[in-house]
DNA sequence: TTTTTATGTATAATTTATTATATATAAAGG
DNA sequence: CCTTTATATATAATAAATTATACATAAAAA
């Protein structure tokens, strides 16, 4: 799957491992990341397949880059890919949800801690679609000969939005039908 | 991680790599799931660290029966787990959203075909959630001596509740901006 | 009557992903 | 002056996950 990152993102431009790691940071990692290690294997992989071809590029006072190019191959690799629709939805692994399925035998005041901490992540990330990542994909669409794809990266850009709002009112939810049993609890007993 | 899933399972009751697989099936698998040879060869690994053991169960007519139980070493682990905080937000792979990202090459009505299908398949889950779920997970919390894990397992199928309805409402918006531009392009030339 | 479903365990092969480490240097910040 | 950040690639070791296959039988459904 991460190979057809990888070759999305050289439909743009010719990049080398290190330029694809970077535009992954910036871009999809909330929907789809890489380790370096993985990209560069990966990379490898790609050229035995002739989905893309590389050459080495000098530089004085750095390393050499190895530029990866897509293929013709390559390109239809990657159309096959986007033409052909899933028949399922994706399968997801929330950590979080596994943990809290198994803490009923856990003290109330644990789990509160984790998600109030949890709260606090996902209202930063719900930030940072708003603002930070708002902000790039609408320099992309005003400047560049990019408005079009400009378009689809909003879209998943406000999937991001959506989900972390809805994440956080779950997390409220979540709090609240904590806590509630905790104050009935603590106000059982006369305080010390 | 599996391995917390398997701990958790097994406080319940001893089970066989049959059984948990098929509890995960039934309850975490939408937030968290495996395939039965990960359980097999994972359950082969903790029993090397101590965290389970397992003993053969004969049966006539059937295959002989694994039966795993968890040890006091087992319990110590996933009680950790549980009560260490996760100091990140869990990273996902959401498929769709790749594709999506690199679709501005694709046919629209392709990508609409897509999305409508992928409408249907989430509307479909979040009536299981809010159907086959809530029962399963009410009758358990009526019954047994499980009301107190019911209030969790209730607030992952509320998860799966938010999460879906948020995924229809984005199918519905981004579906509605991807038809837009295609009417303009098709009204824009006189009919045949 | 044949096929599917359910019961059960197990391993081999492969793919995917993570962690750690090695090598090199320049610029910028504290 | 020292540390961090940025630039760049690569591999080894390990872990996690998927796919495929083998063995074995009974009951239920088509």
């Amino acid at each position: 799957m991460l190979k057809y990152a990888l070759l999305g993102f050289l439909t743009y431009k010719n990049a080398s491992g290190y330029d694809l790691k970077h535009f992954m940071d910036v871009s999809t990692s909330n929907f789809w990341n890489a380790k370096q290690s993985q990209i560069y294997t990966t990379l490898k992989k790609m050229e035995k397949e002739g989905l893309v071809l590389s050459h080495t590029e000098p530089q004085e006072s750095r390393p050499n880059r190895r530029v990866y190019e897509i293929t013709t191959a390559g390109r239809e690799d990657l159309k096959n890919w986007t033409a052909q629709p899933m028949m399922e939805i994706g399968s997801r692994k929330e950590k979080l949800l596994l943990k809290l399925f198994f803490s009923a035998q856990l003290e109330p005041q644990k789990i509160l801690t984790e998600l109030r901490l949890q709260k606090n992540l996902h209202q930063a990330q719900l930030n940072k679609y708003q603002t930070t990542t708002k902000n790039v994909i609408s320099q992309f669409a005003a400047s560049k000969d990019l408005q079009e794809d400009a378009r689809f990266w909003e879209a998943t850009r406000r999937f991001g939005e959506l989900y972390e709002e809805m994440y956080i009112r779950w997390l409220d939810e979540t709090i609240e039908g904590i806590c509630k049993p905790v104050d009935r609890l603590e106000n059982s007993r006369p305080v010390d």
